[in-house]
DNA sequence: TGACAATATTGGAACGTTCCAAATAAATGA
DNA sequence: TCATTTATTTGGAACGTTCCAATATTGTCA
């Protein structure tokens, strides 16, 4: 078990040159004559020397780790592994490593985690807040100069960039289809009120009732939690209602394969007597029975997106925050009741 | 903006006492007078210190980095982010973080990044190997000493730890329940046949198979990528067999959500008119309709279990590899048939 | 040939920590 | 009081890189 580290030096004497010119051809400087430089190629993968990331931090002043920190609220929920799937794509081919973690909603852990990447030196952070996250939660770490990028929820009052989808928008658009498609009661249906994805897709949602004239009526918006045991609750309460709906748009996908079941569980069949519109586009959402009508937000876009906007921060040095709301598109396909669709498309590459 | 780092020499000179008090005081030593201690502590909170890992594995040669490298070969596949959330949490509450990557299973991108993430010190590896990995790939890991747990896929020929399921007698009970439920005819759809997964699950059905004295068919085995569209293929071709089986037992859980759509589309039910079972038992699997009788093989258990064995291997120093095999347990749901089963429960916690 | 530029190479001195051996201070025993 | 523990504290010297300023080497032009 020969333990010792090749180094720099090491690389330096077996070549026969200095530990400044092995770092020059490290550093892929055109300094550096081309037969020195494959000489010292060569030495290196004889040799078997690894590049210590460490000790280049150290010297360059916690400038380039190399290191981008991906924090998400529930890596569980194939929504956010696909973001962290995007951010991973370019970050990757940009040079850079991923530092990911998985809250699961709690700020505690978040703090830990976030703490732990400072620790490390990430050069820039990319963040889907747990809920009820303090905004100043970020603010050490913007005030020594670390680009962070928030996405998916945004943090009101925080100075740092974020990406959100259009919820307003998207919530409006599904409220017109199912105008178009003649219903007069749509509920909202599921999401916590206490956070601003919430208001938002309420206000798209209100939006589109009374755009198309239809009273805004509060009993026809139930919270409930934003998974799949909430939509089952959240339908439940909407069909025991005086004068009961004959849609609903969901606070996202789960609320909505909820609703579906709450709905069968009452010999209900969605689509057919009672039209469904979800949020988010899940993997889950074209291959369900029915397929979900939804709102597609492509994730792994945002994570893609998030991505370019950090790096691009990080190689200014230094830039203010912007916002970017992305678009999102209806997708139209079973459980609204719009008829059949053409039959289900293709996998992912 | 002052940039300026706060070290550990501006606590010293603040809390007026030497780095290398401080340095103590960092690693909780109980050498440092109580008074000493809260006093630095206090002047490191207040000039807001953050710790350098990076400069402090410098200096303890690379021996405790806290950093656990994660290499699944797709997150966007809900049972490998269940794998990587298993991991996280008894990786995180060892005080370890996690860099986590994704080679969607690409053996070029599994070098990268094992390679990047060698380079920045990480003191263990978990991995899920892409498919048709090298044994050899991590050789030069644990020839540097770094522990290496291989989980899900084991690579015959490495010398490393792995953990797999124990797929042989999975598919096993799956068979014999098709057999209980009075099948004669049962197939074997799904899979590429060049994975020591396939030929685990193939060897638990062949079993399977003639311990119930049935004859062992070729014809009922065909493979196909282990896909959603995958199983629409291998289903379309057991139908148009001669014999025409009455039963299958699927690769895994997207095949079997493959040969249902195809059962489907030729106006079978599955459960009722052809008997499906599937493998891993994917979140989506107790909420599909019908519901899929699968394997069960707790994939976020799989990575607790995984990371404790590698923070056993990092803290003993040196050790041997070992393999463990995990207990799976099929889970009677209703695409085998088995009639309705009690309504669905519970999610996750 | 000498002066000058261009091209390659190089020895320290950092970077922020931990470790070691040694120093200091305080407490104990005789 | 002095020697001897015991409890704290402390300066360097690493660790493996990069950067800087300086040096060697070569080539070019007059």
């Amino acid at each position: 078990m020969i333990k010792a580290r090749v180094t720099v030096i090491d690389i330096a004497k077996a070549a026969g040159v200095s530990k400044s010119t092995v770092s020059l051809v490290l550093q892929g400087s055109s300094l550096v004559n081309e037969g020195t430089r494959s000489k010292v190629n060569a030495v290196m993968r004889e040799l078997g020397y690894v590049y210590n990331r460490g000790a280049a931090n150290l010297r360059q002043a916690g400038a380039k780790s190399r290191i981008i920190g991906v924090v998400v609220n529930d890596l569980t929920n194939s929504f956010f592994a696909e973001l962290a799937v995007g951010v991973d794509m370019v970050v990757q081919s940009a040079g850079f490593v991923q530092f990911l973690s998985n809250t699961g909603e709690s700020i505690d852990r978040q703090r830990e985690v976030v703490a732990s990447m400072r620790e490390h030196g990430i050069s820039g952070l990319i963040v889907s807040p747990a809920r009820a996250t303090d905004a100043a939660d970020f603010k050490p770490l913007v005030a020594a100069g670390i680009p962070v990028v928030v996405v998916v929820r945004n943090l009101p009052g925080a100075k740092v960039s974020s990406i959100v989808s259009d919820n307003r928008a998207g919530m409006m658009a599904a409220v017109e289809h199912l105008v178009g498609l003649g219903h007069k009661r749509i509920a909202f249906l599921g999401g916590f009120p206490d956070t601003a994805v919430f208001d938002d897709r309420l206000a798209g949602y209100r939006n589109g009732i009374e755009a198309a004239g239809l009273g805004y009526d509060e009993d026809l918006v139930i919270s409930s939690a934003p998974s799949r045991a909430g939509g089952v609750e959240a339908i439940g309460k909407a069909i025991a209602l005086g004068r009961r709906p004959t849609a609903a748009v969901c606070f996202n996908d789960a609320v909505a394969f909820g609703v579906c079941d709450g709905l069968r569980a009452r010999r209900l069949e969605p689509g057919a007597d009672f039209a469904v519109v979800g949020f988010d586009d899940v993997i889950e959402a074209q291959a369900a029975v029915p397929a979900l009508t939804t709102v597609s937000v492509d994730p792994q876009g945002i994570g893609r997106r998030g991505a370019q906007m950090l790096l691009k921060q990080i190689n200014a040095g230094k830039a203010e925050a912007e916002t970017v709301t992305t678009a999102v598109r209806l997708v139209v396909r079973e459980s609204c009741g719009a008829g059949k669709a053409a039959p289900a498309r293709a996998g992912r590459a």
